[in-house]
Order: C-alpha cells, then sequence, then structure tokens
DNA sequence: CACCAGGAATGTA
DNA sequence: TACATTCATGGT
C-alpha cells in the first residue's frame, strides 16, 4: 500500500463515512434529481461557506426550481434573487445560467451527457465562463460520476503539510493522485469529502 | 468589527 | 509565469 493510499485508509478509520453536507455527494446511486441537485451546488459553493450554500439552495426548492431545465427557464435577474446567499450573486446567476443552458441545449440530460468521452466534457466544462478546473472536476466526478481526482486548497495544505509534493499545480497534483490510486470514482469521491472534512477540522 | 469560506476571471508587470 | 484585485453574503 502506498502513501496515498494510507492516506485515504488514515482518514476513512478517522472519519467514517463523509458525512454533513458530504451525504449527497457521496451518495451511491443518485437519482437524476440529486445528480442534477450536484452540479447547482458546485457552483453555488465556489469560494463560499456551504451555510450559506443551504439557504441559497433552499430558495431554489421553495420556488419549486429542482432542475437544471428549471434554471434554464429562468431569467438570470431572477435567478441572481433566489442565490443571493451564496455571494458573488450575479456572477453565479450567470454562471450557473450558462452551465445550465449548455447541458440542457447539448445534451438534454446528465445521463446523456455522462456517455461522452471525459477529456471532451473536461474541455467543454472548461470553456465555459466561470467554470474552472475545480468545479469541471466536481462536476464530472459528484454528478456524472468520473474518475477524476478533485483538487482544492484543503489538498494542497495537506499535500504539503505531509510533504508529498514540491509543485501544488493543479494539473500536477491531480496526476499525482489519480497515478497512485485505482481509478475508481467511488474511491475519488470518498477521498476528497475526507481530505475536507479533515482539513476544517482544524489542525 | 474583522476575517473568511469546495474559485475563477481579469488586469498588471 | 506570477501575483493582485474583484466579485458579495452571512457565520463566527
Amino acid at each position: 500500500m502506498n502513501t496515498f493510499e494510507k492516506l485515504y485508509n488514515d482518514l476513512k478509520r478517522k472519519y467514517g463515512k463523509p458525512g454533513g453536507q458530504w451525504s449527497l455527494w457521496c451518495k451511491r446511486p443518485k437519482t437524476k434529481s440529486e445528480k442534477e441537485e450536484v452540479v447547482i451546488e458546485a457552483i453555488l459553493t465556489q469560494r463560499a461557506n456551504w451555510k450559506n450554500v443551504e439557504l441559497a439552495l433552499n430558495n431554489l426548492k421553495k420556488a419549486k426550481i429542482n432542475s437544471l431545465r428549471d434554471v434554464y427557464n429562468l431569467s438570470e435577474e431572477k435567478l441572481a434573487i433566489f442565490i443571493r446567499p451564496s455571494g458573488f450573486y450575479r456572477a453565479k446567476a450567470n454562471y450557473l445560467f450558462h452551465l445550465s443552458e449548455f447541458i440542457i441545449k447539448n445534451y438534454g440530460s446528465l445521463e446523456i451527457m455522462k456517455k461522452v468521452d471525459t477529456e471532451e466534457l473536461r474541455e467543454q466544462l472548461l470553456a465555459l465562463k466561470g467554470i474552472g478546473p475545480e468545479t469541471a472536476d466536481s462536476i464530472l466526478l459528484y454528478a456524472l460520476n468520473k474518475p477524476v481526482f478533485v483538487i482544492d486548497e484543503y489538498t494542497r495544505r495537506l499535500v504539503d503539510k505531509k510533504k508529498l509534493a514540491k509543485n501544488l499545480n493543479y494539473d500536477f497534483l491531480q496526476n499525482l493522485f489519480e497515478k497512485n490510486l485505482k481509478k475508481d470514482y467511488r474511491l475519488y469521491q470518498d477521498f476528497h469529502a475526507l481530505i475536507v472534512i479533515d482539513g476544517k477540522s482544524g489542525m
């Protein structure tokens, strides 16, 4: 067992199955609706406190906006009002609207989108405004069950602290984790969640 | 009251 | 390539 597999086992032993905010993202299998919720949350959670994401999500649910198609049928202005608590709301409304438009118009559903090659999907997502590597990979991993390892600030801190690498570049770290782990989306989902949970628990 | 959270785009040198 | 700034709300 290598360093990365050991690290996963340690975190798993310490925190168990990822809960709280992660119970949905790490749920398997997810319903169609749950996958779409993950896509929406992937945008809302950018540089935001999860509590604020929940407030925004509740606003959407109260307004019966539960799908990407619902989002696409809204105006950006109305969307912005609902997601206001998540911060950067004008920018996020714009990002989320265009992401929904992209998925609905090009694929119609996440189930059909999932059939496309992972690298191609990643390129397409990265071409959209407001979607960088972490958000793109979060959507691929948690909404489409594609085996791509998500890198974030907590991952960088952990890699730095454990001295697993000196280069903290996104693509480098992603490749580092992927080449040292079994290519399994379930492992990637839980591992990344545990890294964030561990990072937030102080220390 | 100051600080900051699952980022990403834009501007400057 | 490498930083600095901007976007914004609500929790602590």
